[in-house]
DNA sequence: TTGAAAGCGCTAACAT
DNA sequence: ATGTTAGCGCTTTCAA
């Protein structure tokens, strides 16, 4: 039998409204001797305050929910800990859901976060179709994008990155490099993202008077496996580069090994630039010139922003921008 | 105001208790026309059942915690959504706890975890002591241990990973290459894995019938930055090795890139073994021989055994020691 | 097939 | 400085 607040109340010949008072620091008005009986029962059967009791009361679990495409991709993991340091400074603790991107799975474990009444959500859409919402219908907690811009009304607030800026600034420094032929290597134009860091790159060329060719364009996705295919298609098809500025990190390890492979050096013959600046593009050789996406910081600010809204403080901003930095490297 | 489980029964004029029972799908005994009478009403009002109060209850809150060093380690994130994934099959969900390694925040969290009232915790103990046995006094609910085989009564069971069989699998290897001198960068030795694979290293030299040589062996951390700074160390002070065998990947990673900056040639001039077989591993040029850890697969089976643990069948298995698995690249 | 009622462990307003 | 009391929203036994 587990003790209660009922048990130590008795055994310490006190209410438990008393205990209670003690247990949650709320002691201003309890005498230094039942506060001191109250805590040494409290040591000696190992009491433990059942906060979902708690919660019925208070309706606050002090948990928040956090919805990512998967914790195993090198993006998110940062995010996490973002989110996880802020929230546990403010004693919340983090649900972690893994949605594979897939729209069911995220609806799914928002409704299962709902019920499960945390005080809010931290969401990192899947990527969706242009255009679809997201359904929030019986969500009654405030909740945070990051990352990706998606449109559903009960969002309270976003945390994005300057996404093409980010590219237009990459591009740009590949160009007054002397760079001509830039491959741009992309994510799936079904996320918000990847046009975004085509429309920087396009930026950087216009801004430049300088062409885009259609066939240095190449839509992919947001993995090694396909940064490695997709180079290699545009290789053999024959097509001259003399640049890649490829949408993230991952793409372009995958890049870079195919050229490695095929004995391109990098960056004498083609030099390469990502996005994102996992921590692995400093481990390879050359290290990558890259993009830096400040993500342990969207992961801070978004859990700082719902404690915020969740504790009812003023929020001022409610879209955070957030800057990204070129870090120059060996691999251009 | 929110619409409880009340308000619908009025509204269907049944009694709570029916609306219980169709909201949990135990409607056997229920008219199909109230069913759907009360369906319909949940659906017209948004109705969200609170699981807080449902818990209050049933005394289960279908929550496990998860306690990591830190999700931002490339080692953790496959655990972590190894667990996520049987516990979502499960109906269980996962809070996230980063420890850093940090005794005193371990502890909070755990009892954090309790009082939260989780059914169960998993936990990749922070690197102890010699001996020091980690109190969990107030824990009533199954725990099981990742990875570290630390001592504490109340922990139901065990999931580990053979390092001895690995790292005497990976030295033979070398050794039977024909390497003669191989360097051992190892983990701290406050760490038991870096011990146990010490221990491989050790008696894989016996079984060869090759003497050990202690200027050959060096202890330091799990982190590349050690492994870069480690290597230059030996090579500063013109020990000579032929190989090295580093005790996890991110050592490896970092020696490889000092050596790179040398001009030493890898595989030609020194060979390089790794541990654990992150993703990056493969990104890399040369690809790191390594030796597999089955992560995925030990938080999978960890959460598998808590959850086994938490609905009461028998646990046949209280400690699984899985299998690592050499795999040979191009690094050696 | 349905409902009445007790109670899970706690908090908070109010009283004393 | 401490106690009384009324719930929070739900499940579950037992009765009808």
């Amino acid at each position: 039998m587990k003790t209660t607040i009922k048990d130590i109340a008795k055994m310490a010949g006190v209410s438990t409204a008393t205990v209670s008072k003690v247990v949650n620091h709320k002691d201003n008005n309890i005498s230094e001797a039942t506060r001191q009986r109250i805590l040494n029962l409290i040591e000696e059967y190992n009491y433990v305050p059942n906060r979902v009791a708690s919660s019925m009361v208070t309706k606050k679990t002090h948990s928040i929910g956090l919805v990512i495409p998967d914790i195993t991709n090198p993006f998110f993991p940062e995010i996490a800990r973002g989110v996880e340091d802020l929230a546990n400074q403010h004693g919340y603790h983090v649900i972690l859901c893994n949605s594979d991107n897939d729209l069911k799975k995220e609806v799914a474990y928002i409704a299962m976060l709902q019920e499960k009444m945390v005080d809010g959500i931290i969401l990192t859409a899947s990527a969706m179709r242009e255009g679809e919402t997201l359904d929030l219908g019986r969500i009654h907690v405030p909740v945070i994008t990051v990352d990706r811009d998606i449109k559903a009304s009960k969002i309270k607030g976003k945390i994005i990155v300057d996404n093409k800026s980010g590219a237009y600034e990459a591009v740009s420094y590949m160009l007054n490099k002397g760079y001509k032929r830039i491959l741009h290597l992309a994510g799936p134009f079904t996320s918000g993202t990847s046009k975004e860091r085509y429309e920087g790159y396009k930026l950087a060329h216009e801004n430049f008077g300088l062409p885009i060719y259609e066939e240095l364009f190449v839509e992919g996705f947001y993995t090694a496996e396909w940064g490695y295919e997709g180079i290699q298609r545009v290789l053999n098809e024959g097509i001259d580069f003399d640049g890649v500025f490829c949408a993230n990190d991952l793409i372009a390890l995958g890049a870079l090994k195919a050229l490695k492979e095929k004995g391109v050096k990098v960056p004498d013959d083609i030099g390469i630039v990502g996005f994102d600046d996992i921590y692995m593009t400093t481990l390879i050789e050359p290290r990558l010139t890259t993009v830096h996406q400040p993500n342990y910081q969207m992961g801070y600010k978004a859990a700082q922003m719902l404690v915020d809204f969740i504790e009812e403080k003023v929020v001022k901003e409610k879209k955070i921008i957030l800057k990204t930095e070129l870090i120059i490297r060996e691999s251009s």
